[in-house]
DNA sequence: CGTCAAATTGTAATAATTGTATCATTGTCA
DNA sequence: TGACAATGATACAATTATTACAATTTGACG
């Protein structure tokens, strides 16, 4: 039975790719919260099916939801819709936020027998890296 | 009740294996000193469950770790952890394991929508504020 | 103490499921 | 026609699932 959060209308002369137009549908359910954070979304291959498309159609359209951090794809386990990035929220909620985040970090580095020059250069070198892999940033 | 040397944290969504992740954080802690030789690591049934993981991921991080000299498997004991490997290799492990949590930090701070600057100010903050309340360091 | 059965632990093999990578094909449009 | 994007085909890697098995420990029982 197709999974009844996915009934998804592809429209093969719209000219919009159909990769696209999964992204676009996803991406839609998100929003909308008819997708949740943990769900599990169909295989790569049982969503070709559903849509009579190629499989790797869907998977161009995973990667793509991946790349922007709206679904996890985990090879063998399947692929999940992300938690939401925290909505527009007080400066100081947001803040909060990053603390509770970098505390933990701190403090887990710590624990684990590494110094703070240790941990204060690895982190200089890690968002460097990736500044370099990611291109324009901030 | 788990083990509290064993606190592992996945990253689903980093790219990187589940059992690479396992080895490099059991390799860590050795390499740090956290867990010392004879200790006894988890069966591999028990860390399954606890990662949510199969028990044959966990096996296979834990052939790798025994091949490398690391632990020692025993059918019919349990798993230990044999003598600490050499400096230069520790020195590695050590920072293998600090680059793989600093990265799970900045993927996931970046990811929530906060800048490159706030992570770094941030960082630095916390570090000096745990300086502060813990005397001597390093 | 000695013995045996059950439980626990790691090992192994195999198949199935899932996403990934790479290259080939198709189709559209300038 | 030629270039390029979209799609398809194929092989591959990681994980899961299932099952069975061997070594060891544990505990009951005499």
């Amino acid at each position: 039975m197709p999974d009844p959060k996915m009934n998804f209308e592809l429209d093969f002369h719209s000219g919009l790719p159909i990769y696209t137009q999964i992204v676009n549908q996803i991406s839609g359910r998100v929003a909308n919260g008819i997708l949740e954070p943990g769900d599990q979304l169909p295989t790569v291959r049982a969503l070709a099916l559903e849509l009579r498309v190629n499989f790797n159609t869907v998977a161009r359209a995973y990667r793509i939801l991946d790349e922007a951090r709206i679904i996890s794809t985990q090879q063998g386990r399947g692929t999940f819709i992300m938690d939401k990035p925290p909505p527009n929220v007080t400066e100081k909620l947001r803040r909060e936020s990053l603390e509770g985040l970098t505390r933990r970090f701190i403090a887990e580095a710590l624990r684990l027998g590494f110094t703070q020059t240790e941990v204060r250069q690895m982190v200089s070198e890690q968002i460097k890296v990736w500044k370099e892999t990611t291109e324009v940033e901030e």
